[in-house]
DNA sequence: ATCATTAATCAACATCGTGTTTATTATGGA
DNA sequence: TCCATAATAAACACGATGTTGATTAATGAT
């Protein structure tokens, strides 16, 4: 009842979609017209405007869907139970499902993240990740840093969402399983040492809980 | 003889260049129009374009100097000199050159990067940092690692640039050399040791010379 | 199956920024 | 001074926008 969904309506908001999606891979994010989009929808253009306000108003929306796809696994995340995968030497799961739920939304965020993307929406999954690697630190604040904190969190929020941005782009030939696997080592050993280039290092008392 | 420079010609180009620079840092890189710049500029609008094809044509102009600055330091750079400066814990040289050299071109580097940034410019910046990264380990080239070359390469040069970009955008609080000194720490020892999370660790032999 | 509701279409409109052109004025360098 | 060139002003066609009103078509509920 309250679910009233007039065919019409999903129809030709499915075909703008994907009128949008194609024009986004082909021409990335810059000079998309409301002419274009319903051009290739065979869509009324007048039309468009009963669905959206404008073409960033339409990409505002899809933006939003598929951040909050992904940011309800983020927020799951749980530091201890990463740290006890490592240990483990296997891959933590809820890391697994958020590069799933990245390649499924593949095709938009290789547009968007793109040499022609959208800076906001990156900086946008930053702050995601700085928050939650923030959380995370909560949990054993650091003191006596030889760099200040927001540094430290900049320094990681880049690196992740960097090799991020390198699987999409180079075509995802890593399962996500992978993916999650190279994450889990460099967040609790380092790069260095997930790289391969050194030992693991003794642990410090610094790094344990009081 | 050979340089002639029209007072004029310099003059409303400068004039061009103020009324630029303020609309970018007002508004960001989008919706830049001629007419804006040429109505704060006080010039006529047809002028505007016995300088510039158009307003990209003119931010891709500037673009360029910039990063040449930039480029010209940055291949400078050798390993072993910072490798060198790290060990007796002092700040390598040429990476403060180039700290300075960004201070420089704080403002408009600040519109470029911010929110309503330019990301083919940042992908720009990220792949001269890759091209050098990848320079450096050609003297030491990694085998037998937990995770690829091209990870390591999107995981550092991300790391570096994320830090650059937080300095510009939290005004620039350090100093060159300040940022010069935390950027050799992080390069050689890894963010953990860097930042005062773990000690140093004991250096393998896979990371020696052969 | 009917019918009122809602969506989509079509054509027209004013608006805005673009890039170009022409004629005119003014400024600079020699 | 005087020539070359830069800047101005006004006009133009073009393309995309966002809106409107009238018309046609499809849908969901009864």
């Amino acid at each position: 009842m309250s679910e009233k969904i007039d065919r019409r309506r999903a129809r030709t908001k499915q075909l703008l979609y994907q009128a949008l999606m194609s024009l986004l891979t082909e021409q990335g994010v810059e000079h998309l017209t409301v002419t274009d989009i319903t051009n290739r929808a065979d869509v009324n253009r007048g039309t468009f405007y009963l669905h959206y306000k404008d073409v960033p108003d339409m990409l505002e929306q899809i933006k939003d869907e598929v951040f909050e796809s992904i940011r309800s696994e983020v927020i799951q995340l749980d530091f201890k139970q990463a740290m006890a995968c490592a240990d483990r030497n296997e891959p933590y799961p809820i890391s697994v499902a958020i590069f799933e739920q990245f390649a499924l939304h593949a095709d938009f965020l290789k547009a968007m993240f793109g040499t022609k993307g959208d800076l906001s929406y990156a900086h946008r999954f930053r702050a995601l990740m700085a928050a939650n690697i923030y959380e995370k630190m909560r949990y054993n604040p650091p003191s006596d840093l030889a760099v200040p904190f927001d540094y430290l969190i900049a320094y990681m929020t880049s690196a992740n969402f960097g090799m991020l941005m390198h699987w999409i782009e180079s075509g995802m030939k890593q399962t996500p399983a992978q993916m999650g696997a190279f994450m889990t080592k460099i967040i609790n050993f380092g790069p260095l040492v997930a790289f391969g280039l050194r030992e693991l290092p003794s642990v410090s008392s610094s790094s344990k809980p009081h």
